[in-house]
DNA sequence: TAGATTGTTAATCGATTAACAATC
DNA sequence: TAGATTGTTAATCGATTAACAATC
């Protein structure tokens, strides 16, 4: 007897969860593949260029239907197309952008954004100083909003991005989803408490190094460690 | 009959990966427990803290060893210093930044990256007009050094992150690769091509964005749109 | 002791993989 | 037709979860 409804749990529509997470990328290396106008793919060369095995992006694409041709691939724009309305590209969504510092510019001025279904349409920063300056995003130009704007800003928007330090994180996160955000993007450390309904991915620089570390140090001769042997 | 070596395929001394990836957070909440001078956890609130639940909280430290007390919980203290040294945190590895710009500059200046055993030893730009320009890396300021420097200064480090422009990656992933660098955090869109026993992981905030995005999308109440209703 | 909480087991679930029939 | 490649199945594998005996 099942706790949680029957049928598809951590699933949207039949799509797990992991190959929602690889569409973004065949979607990218579609786009390469495009731009040199190659014109068919087969899966082998579609998959070795996402890093994944054939077998997995086959599997990950009957999800969405049937769009190869046996014995000949994939025509590359035919597919592109598909996975880019299956993933919504076409109807850009609002983004605004809290915490204007090195990282909160590197996201606003992200070229492709626009390529990939966002608008950035509102920029925060707590810095009065910084307040007014004008950011390029792509095509356009948008002007730094007080703190005192967040809400107004979030209410115009349906993704949050928190680059601020992470000691206004939580804070930030309860103004937008306040305002009505239900879907964040946090460069800060430390898990965002959130109600329910509300979807967080977090992005953190120290926890993907550290990972990196560990099998680095594994691999080093110059570390005579052993894991296991716990100091105290 | 299995094609991988039997034994532990995708795991590093029987932890699963998946535990490995864990770690880092349950690192960082005890960080934070042991500055407001908390002195004992449970699993159930250690898990809570760290978004995940308390019975996977207790399965990933079972791989590491038994930290803590029946009927009473972790030592916070203790607990951390397991970990940290587990993940090598007290032997630190030189890392060096490629590409300046705000995402480097943001990777560069990141506070925490010393106390999370990183030391920022070589920042390269292909710009002249930023090379000798110093930026803060914690404690100490790091000199900006030019392309040509590039295979010196990696030949120094343990880890690379690429944060240029997605058409200089695969090249300045070369030339780290030569230098001897195996472990590579790199933030340009696209898969890197590298070479057996290289370590890469990807950080690709339009992936991310598309993720969120598409649930949301689904939520919308503004989207008639339905999946599998694929235009052309 | 009684209450609480760990460490571990066994069951379940989701993701990956290999293989192949279908078919261009 | 012969060769190639998809879409799908069934088996395997890894990760998660619930439950509970051990024990502080």
């Amino acid at each position: 007897m099942p706790l949680l409804p029957p049928g598809r749990p951590d699933r949207v529509d039949d799509v797990p969860t992991a190959t929602l997470e690889r569409l973004p990328v065949y979607l990218q290396v579609l786009t390469g593949l495009a731009e040199q106008s190659i014109r068919t793919v087969s899966s082998t060369d579609l998959a070795e260029r996402s890093g994944v095995t054939a077998a997995k992006l086959r599997k990950d694409l009957s999800f969405l239907g049937s769009f190869g041709t046996r014995g000949v691939g994939y025509d590359v724009v035919y597919l592109h197309g598909c996975i880019a309305d299956w993933l919504g590209v076409m109807r850009p969504l609002d983004v605004i952008v809290v915490g204007i510092g090195n990282l909160g510019q590197a996201v606003a001025s992200y070229n492709g954004l626009a390529g990939r279904g966002f608008r950035i349409v509102g920029l925060i920063d707590i810095d009065l100083s910084r307040v007014g300056e004008s950011v390029a995003c792509g095509d356009i130009s948008v002007r730094i909003r007080p703190l005192a704007d967040l809400g107004e800003a979030a209410r115009q928007a349906q993704i949050g991005v928190i680059a601020t330090p992470g000691s206004a994180a939580q804070s930030v996160c309860d103004r937008l989803v306040a305002a009505g955000i239900r879907s964040i993007l946090t460069f800060a450390p430390g898990v965002l408490r959130v109600p329910q309904g509300v979807e967080v991915r977090r992005i953190d620089v120290g926890v993907e190094l550290q990972i990196l570390a560990f099998r680095e140090r594994r691999h080093s001769p110059t570390s005579p460690w052993q894991p296991g042997a716990v100091s105290a």
